[in-house]
DNA sequence: ATAAACCCTGACATTAATGTCAGGGTCAAG
DNA sequence: CTTGACCCTGACATTAATGTCAGGGTTTAT
């Protein structure tokens, strides 16, 4: 299928499409003409980048463990779990820092209501 | 007092002080050779504009509400409480969806763990 | 053969505060 | 009068994925 498809079956854009192949997450053969056409697997690989993008995975860790996902079970591959466990930390720092935001805020506007 | 002394004083990086002029958080009057000087009070206000800055208000709401809180108590700029309980709706948003993201990470790194 | 719909590359823009560099004045102490 | 420590402006870079545009080819249907 060539690039339109696969970005409307996908809901992916088309320069998203373009991108990850530059990041190597995506491949794809050039016809004659230039385009790009890709093979039916492609979909679901696009739907997996996806999934881990949602997870905050940057493209460039994807690509560590993306060939691995593709072929085995996702426990079957030890450049998983690292990552997962980095990110879960990196959530939870976020986490942390929003709280004492939010708790300053919350003093802040405390202290305006009460005067 | 010259840009140097007031980046001392605060801890405030020169590229920040001349920053935050350019949003309008901070003024200073040009000497004869073209160097900043800034009154003693320029300190007290740079540690206000750090304080709002921490809380993670941008320059730009900062600036429609600084002058009015330089001058009088907090609680009596009107500006200042849509402000606070805009962003801490934004915060909450983040944490909501930090959480949402840890979730499915917990969920992935158990499944991973459990094989 | 022409219009519409598709595809290509390359480039710039987006956010927000800050770092950093280049090229150039100013001033004080020696 | 020179050196070093200041100061100035202007500009580009940073992050990461995506949007968008220009300028140009291709294909399909009429």
């Amino acid at each position: 299928m060539r690039i339109g498809e696969l970005s409307a079956r996908t809901g992916v854009s088309i320069r998203s499409l373009r991108y990850y192949e530059q990041q190597k997450l995506l491949t794809s053969v050039r016809m004659d003409n230039g385009y790009r056409e890709y093979s039916p697997l492609a979909e679901d690989q696009v739907r997996t980048i996806q999934f881990y993008l949602g997870l905050g995975i940057t493209t460039e860790q994807i690509a560590s463990f993306l060939g691995c996902v593709l072929k085995n079970k996702e426990a079957f591959c030890q450049e998983v779990l690292p990552i997962y466990e980095l990110k879960l930390k990196e959530i939870d720092d976020q986490i942390h820092q929003l709280y004492q935001i939010k708790s300053n805020l919350l003093d802040r506007i405390r202290s305006i209501q009460e005067s």
